[in-house]
DNA sequence: CGGCACATTGACGTGCATCAAACCGTGTGG
DNA sequence: CCACACGGTTTGATGCACGTCAATGTGCCG
């Protein structure tokens, strides 16, 4: 138990939430190594085509992924909460076309590659579990991309505060109706593909029709069902509600499942 | 060396595109098992929410998946050419919140997912090949939404036939300035999160300023560097030009390259 | 020849971007 | 303790890129 298990250890919750672990797994996450930094807000904690040695969980604060165009355009891909491996994938692909940027002071837990790539040697399990961690930050991705091509300006706003807290609630950083998310207005216009104002304009509507309020980096959902309705929001590509981040256990009859042997090899 | 070897060998050239593997783990994919199958356009691969066997290897034909919203609005998350395994991720995540659809005539090699976990375990090579797989599209998955969120109609447009040109170039379906997409332009707004309409006037445009015309399903590119500047295009996030694809070797001058280590852990 | 899927064109409306100014809270230095 | 700068929010005026609706054209197939 080393001093970075706090970080690690809400990492590990979240893998958890869609991967079973033995607890020689469990171990071993929470024996990884890394190094801790500070990182003010706009800086970046990752750069475009750098090559990078570790990965980075964060531990505290708030970082984004962002996809800049040439002419200085950006927009954010993924938002990252603490608990979450923000470039797990850099371990096999160290080289991304994105940078991640702090959104606020953020802390960062620097992973390195090594010592990834020798747990998921070891344990087979952990390698699908980082797979499987990959896969699900690709189903966020799948989803905001249809927010982006088929829905107005408040269903994507609505969307985008639904999938936070049913998020910021499964990593314990308050409940879906009420958690802090401090971005700034321009911050999230970057997220939902609008710009700052229209933002403002529609945080009104929202707020106008009782729905919900942000300010001051504080979501407060009034009417979590009409938002839900408005945003089309369903959570079960997010992994981690309870009828869907193990529905493998209650399928089927057949002696093995298939899909068991996909989610733990060596169950203790 | 089975009757599947083709689409196999098509699968494995994609692997190879970013990853190094042995010859021993070569062969293993070369004889996973599968069965063949056709699907019409319009019918659906892969249904949303139900939980599946097998990958699905495209053989033949073009296939996207979807995301759809409640109301029956849809948009296409990605785009499937022969040789892409659609839903390898299915292996971790056998339950999708997508669909995959044919979108023209399509064949369909199924694999199992227990052949294909047991390589994965035999060969960890194999599994981190997987993984970087999952990542590589992830990674389009950002590229697109970029696109999404900050283009406009012709650069969105001019960017999906560059993409498509390099896919297609890199899996010998063709060259970058001419090669055949078997789409409709309703299918093509699905894909670019537009209206039918306006993909017809968009690609007028295109025609118009002599930079590409496309006609029953065929693309043929005029000003390849033109259409380049307007799609904002780089083809590094694609993981398959000669210098992105193994930049590890190259690199560095110390001992042993950690990144070394992450392309293939049983080079032969 | 009729039917059907797809492409094209036109008229019209609107959701959002753009530009620009004012407002507001907070920290800072004179 | 006020002046001022600064990041963030809010408001208004204006324009356009795109969606929407609806009709017509076109090639293919039975």
């Amino acid at each position: 138990m080393n001093s970075n298990h706090y970080a690690l250890s809400r990492f590990l919750d979240r893998l958890l939430r869609h991967s079973t672990l033995s607890s020689d797994e469990r171990k071993a996450i929470l024996s990884l190594p890394g190094h801790a930094s500070q990182v003010q807000a706009r800086y970046d904690v990752v750069s475009p085509g750098k090559v990078v040695g570790h990965a980075c969980l964060i531990v505290k604060g708030l970082a984004g992924r962002f996809d800049q165009m040439t002419d200085g355009r950006r927009q954010t891909t993924a938002l990252h909460i603490p608990g979450d491996m923000c470039d797990l994938h850099s371990v096999v692909q160290p080289r991304p076309s994105w940078s991640i940027t702090a959104l606020t002071t953020t802390t960062i837990l620097h992973v390195p590659h090594s010592n990834l790539r020798d747990i998921v040697h070891i344990y087979p399990g952990i390698g699908l579990a980082f797979w499987r961690d990959t896969a699900a930050a690709a189903a966020i991705l799948s989803k905001w991309l249809g927010n982006f091509g088929r829905k107005d300006a408040q269903s994507r706003v609505a969307h985008l505060f639904c999938e936070m807290a049913v998020r910021m609630e499964a990593a314990n950083l308050g409940t879906r109706t009420s958690y802090e998310l401090a971005m700034t207005q321009e911050q999230l216009s970057d997220a939902t593909g609008m710009t700052a104002v229209h933002v403002n304009r529609t945080l009104q509507m929202l707020r106008a029709t009782g729905t919900l309020s942000f300010a001051h980096g504080l979501v407060e959902v009034y009417d979590w069902e009409g938002l839900k309705r408005l945003a089309d929001f369903t959570e079960d590509y997010l992994l981690m509600s309870a009828d869907s981040s193990r529905p493998y256990h209650s399928s089927s009859g057949q002696g093995r499942d298939y899909a068991d042997l996909a989610v733990a090899s060596e169950q203790q």
